[in-house]
DNA sequence: CCGACAACCTGTGAGC
DNA sequence: TGCTCACAGGTTGTCG
C-alpha cells in the first residue's frame, strides 16, 4: 500500500497517539514477519519500553524505545494504528503492542502478511537503514548528482526509481507520476537521460511526493491513516490506473506497460525521450 | 553486471 | 452464482 507520502501520514499521526507510552507486552501471529526474533524474544525485549520516537526513513517507521528500535515496513498491505484492545482481535491484526494499563493496542494489520516488524539494537538499525538513498523531502538533489548517480545504470528510469538505494521512499505510484511531471518517457535508460531531463526529475521528485503528502497520501482500496481518514492524491494521478484516459497535459492517451514486473503508466505522445 | 522471473501472501474485481 | 485469472501501494533471491 504504502509509499513515502502514505509512511508519513502515518508516522505523524502515530506519533502523538503513542510516543511518551509504555509496552507492556507483544505478540504476533505470523512469526515469519519478525526476522530472526520469535515471538516470545519480540515480546521480552520490548516488554517495559517507553515510546520515545516515532520517525520514517525511506517506508520504514522507526519506533525508537529506550534499549533498541522497533522497524516497521507495511509492504503492501500494511497498517498500524492504536484501538481499544480486543479479546478477539480480527484475524488480519497479525501483530500488537499492548499499551500501559493494557486497554489500548498498537495494532499491525496485514492481510497478506509481508509486511516486516523488527526489532533491533540501534546500531543495528541504523546500518539496515543506511542502505537507503536520499531523502525526497529533506536533500535538495541536483540534476548533477543525480546524473552522476545514474552513470552506469542503463535499466530503464522508471524501475530505477524503484530503487530504495537511489531516492528512498518513492513507489509504484509515484514513480509513474513522477515521470509524468518531468515529462520523461518512462522507458528511458537512466544513464541516457539528458542534463535537462535530470533536472526535471528531481524537481519533479519532491513536488510530487510533498503534494501527495499535503492530500494525506492516495487511496486505493483500503489505504487508511492510523486516524481512520482516506488519503486523496488518488483524485490527482495525472497517469497512475488510468489506461486509455486523456492526458491533462496534451491530450494523448495514457498507455500501460509493464517494467520490472510492475505496472507503468505513461502519456504516450507528450512522454518521449529526449 | 544485467534483465527476467519466481517467491513471499491474501484479497478483489473482471470475465465467462 | 461460482469459477478462474489477472492484478495489487514491495522487496529479495535465483538463474541464464
Amino acid at each position: 500500500m504504502p509509499e513515502l507520502p502514505e509512511v508519513e501520514t502515518a508516522v505523524r499521526e502515530l506519533r502523538p497517539l503513542v510516543v511518551g507510552r509504555v509496552i507492556r507486552g507483544a505478540w504476533s501471529t505470523v512469526p515469519r514477519q519478525l526476522g530472526r526474533l520469535t515471538i516470545r524474544q519480540l515480546a521480552s525485549r520490548v516488554r517495559g519500553q517507553r515510546i520515545g520516537s516515532v520517525t520514517r526513513r525511506g517506508k520504514y517507521i522507526v519506533i525508537e524505545l529506550e534499549r533498541g528500535i522497533v522497524l516497521v515496513h507495511l509492504r503492501m498491505t500494511g497498517r498500524l494504528f492504536v484501538s481499544p484492545t480486543e479479546a478477539k482481535p480480527h484475524v488480519h491484526l497479525r501483530a500488537g503492542f499492548v499499551l500501559d494499563d493494557g486497554h489500548e493496542t498498537l495494532y499491525f494489520k496485514d492481510p497478506r502478511t509481508l509486511g516486516t516488524i523488527g526489532y533491533y539494537s540501534s546500531g543495528e538499525a541504523i546500518d539496515s537503514l543506511n542502505v537507503l538513498g536520499w531523502e525526497p523531502l529533506e536533500e535538495s538533489v541536483t540534476g548533477a548528482m543525480l546524473r552522476d548517480a545514474l552513470r552506469k545504470r542503463t535499466q530503464a528510469i522508471k524501475p530505477v526509481l524503484l530503487d530504495q538505494s537511489l531516492w528512498a521512499g518513492i513507489g509504484n505510484i509515484y514513480a509513474s507520476e513522477v515521470c509524468w511531471v518531468a515529462q520523461i518517457d518512462p522507458r528511458t535508460p537512466a544513464n541516457r537521460l539528458s542534463a535537462a531531463q535530470c533536472d526535471r526529475l528531481c524537481q519533479a521528485v519532491p513536488e510530487v511526493l510533498s503534494l501527495a503528502l499535503e492530500r494525506g497520501g492516495s487511496s486505493l482500496r483500503d489505504f487508511m491513516s492510523p486516524e481512520g481518514n482516506y488519503g486523496a492524491y488518488q483524485k490527482e494521478f495525472r497517469v497512475y490506473d488510468r489506461v486509455d484516459e486523456h492526458c491533462d497535459r496534451c491530450g494523448g492517451v495514457i498507455k500501460r506497460i509493464v517494467q520490472a514486473q510492475r505496472s507503468t503508466y505513461f502519456c504516450g505522445t507528450c512522454q518521449k525521450r529526449r
